[in-house]
DNA sequence: CTGAAAGCGCTTACAG
DNA sequence: CTGAAAGCGCTTACAG
């Protein structure tokens, strides 16, 4: 198996054999069990309890110094960790918070991700994540996960359900913050923090406008934030008297952008400025229209929504939507903590509305 | 709050105090208890062992289809949903796994953590993700987290930690994958994914000396992977009778890479090419080359590893390395479920060569 | 066919 | 200062 220089090579194969020999010698059923707070007690002589004591630091009870040290040691020469989940059961508290998704491989969740993780850690939360694929089924089984009491919070991006199914799963048991792509709307305890998406939408088309476009073709697909994305798109061109066009695409993905537009491109493609509700579907479109020798923007303008790392990096740079997805993940976990921890418990959900910013490249 | 199509905004604002009307009249604390078996018992009159059999499905042990409906109905009305937590104390086993990345905003590792996710779900797994920032401090952080039993199994992706370090705090009671950067070398209980970095960065380096490239400089992070891929980089220049010179970065973004080639650039910068250890410091190169006024391929070749989504979209495109990060993870969840679910509990450690290709574009 | 009981590993009042 | 005991919500032998 020393594989030479050649690039090419096989599908999984197993290399090596020699670590049987290695494994033979340990991993008996005994060595796995993890020690407890019981074993601790039995090498020490001393109660269960007192070991839970001393391992938590309770103040007030103060087990002796001596008794202390002897737990101490014989915890760390065990190599006790404490279960969690043992803990979490008898706590009802998880101390992990979750983002749901609709796809980790759009750029922009990663962000989203990221930020929300940082301040998660910050507060000792852990971070899951769940990938929804943008379905309906999933983000379904999303919600049901959710009811089992994996996390004390999350934040989640839902692109099908509606708010009654969520009050229905979630009952205010577990902490939530959406990013919310229709209009706000006020709910019992799910906070909501979210973009102007239609304001946007509309901006970046009067921008198209402004320059002298005239036939401008939104590239969007109807759920999660194309809805809403449509509606401001529909709103500039009808102010400026405009006949908008809507080409459908079938999720948010650049091959799906790629596809909707080849398709269009087939018929009788007359439109002199693209929009696209988002930055992977404008990537899409860009790549289609190169390979059918349009040049973009002299002959069609295109423009995006997100601004994620590739938009500038693209040539013609991508003129874009920019919100911060990362000071949006980080905002939303400290809403969850400070429900959780305090001293927001119990309060009833809000909006928060997040600024956006234009940003104008060589693409538009 | 209703803003106007301005594209500037003000920071997170609330928006809406309508809602706290609305959850004054629900969530008092009653409300948030969460249904258990024994509330169903109560309500049915059966025992709580009945509810639980019944709602498992245990199949020797029959309870009377009447009684049977009647818990399943009770179940249904009071929307009862095992508590995860519980079941994962009694059974010892939580049902998810983990993947442990360095920067989720690479977007490498959402490919892979994609991949990992769909043959975790097919096989009922939940998928959490540690996003470790590529630190010691944090990878030790997630091996202690590890520790605590959060998870089942895990696909690991570590630049410092060692060997030793992990068995250690793993102790085989945790399935473990590693996405292996350094040569394979066999564990007890650790499986390994890797590919031949030093192979592929040797053949690519190779690349560039066939075009006539003599003084070729690498861009790299000595950590993780980072290693040997300069290890290639320095046998193909070696047997090609060339002065290898390294470019460090301090790590493996794209900002990186633009700095390290800031400092570079303001030196004596006398290469005719850059191969960077991977495709965000590639990117970050080209940015710096061009905005020092060198053309890329004509001055300066690059070329990169991983070929993520953008590689292509770069103009020029990146040449670079890739290898199937989606199957990786795929394949990887599949290790882990076969570890846990059988058959091959209590295998060796073993190791799995995957392919990699070189995607020669225009950048080089 | 059904229920009482033990136990998973922990925390937390409550007695001594 | 320390330990016996109850309980978190569940599963799983074990009796009736």
């Amino acid at each position: 198996m020393k594989n030479s220089t050649s690039p090419q090579q096989v599908p999984p194969a197993e290399t090596s054999h020699l670590s049987a020999a290695v494994n033979k010698a340990e991993a008996p059923a005994e060595a796995l069990r993890r020690p407890t707070q019981r074993d601790i007690a039995v090498a020490t002589g001393m109660s269960q309890t007192a070991v839970s004591l001393v391992l938590n630091r309770v103040e007030p009870c103060t087990v002796s110094a001596e008794v202390r040290e002897r737990i101490l040691q014989t915890a760390q020469q065990l190599g006790y960790v404490p279960n969690r989940v043992a803990r979490n059961l008898k706590s009802a508290r998880t101390r992990t918070l979750a983002c749901i998704v609709p796809d980790i491989t759009n750029p922009t969740y990663p962000a989203l991700v990221r930020g929300f993780q940082s301040a998660a850690d910050a507060a000792g939360y852990d971070t899951m994540i769940f990938d929804t694929d943008g379905t309906p089924e999933r983000e379904r089984r999303a919600l049901q996960w959710l009811a089992q009491g994996h996390v004390d919070g999350v934040l989640a991006v839902f692109f099908h359900l509606d708010e009654a199914e969520l009050l229905t799963a979630v009952r205010g048991r577990v902490a939530m913050v959406q990013v919310e792509s229709q209009a706000y709307r006020p709910s019992p305890y799910i906070d909501k923090v979210y973009i102007d998406n239609a304001a946007a939408a509309q901006a970046m088309t009067q921008v198209l406008i402004d320059k002298g476009h005239q036939r401008i073709a939104m590239l969007s697909c109807p759920i999660g934030p194309g809805a809403e994305r449509q509606r401001g798109f529909h709103a500039a061109m009808q102010k400026a008297g405009l006949a908008p066009h809507i080409i459908a695409a079938d999720d948010f993905t650049q091959a799906a952008g790629a596809r909707a537009m080849a398709a269009e491109l087939a018929g009788d493609f007359r439109y002199s400025a693209v929009f696209a509700a988002n930055d992977l579907l404008a990537i899409g479109t860009m790549a289609t229209l190169r390979a059918a020798g349009r040049r973009v923007p002299d002959d069609v303008a295109v423009a995006g929504f997100d601004d994620i790392p590739s938009a500038q990096l693209l040539q013609p740079a991508l003129t874009t939507v920019r919100r911060s997805e990362q000071a949006m993940g980080h905002f939303a976990a400290e809403l969850l903590i400070a429900r959780l921890d305090g001293p927001d418990t119990g309060r009833p959900g809000r909006g928060f509305e997040l600024p956006f910013q234009l940003v104008l490249r060589d693409s538009a």
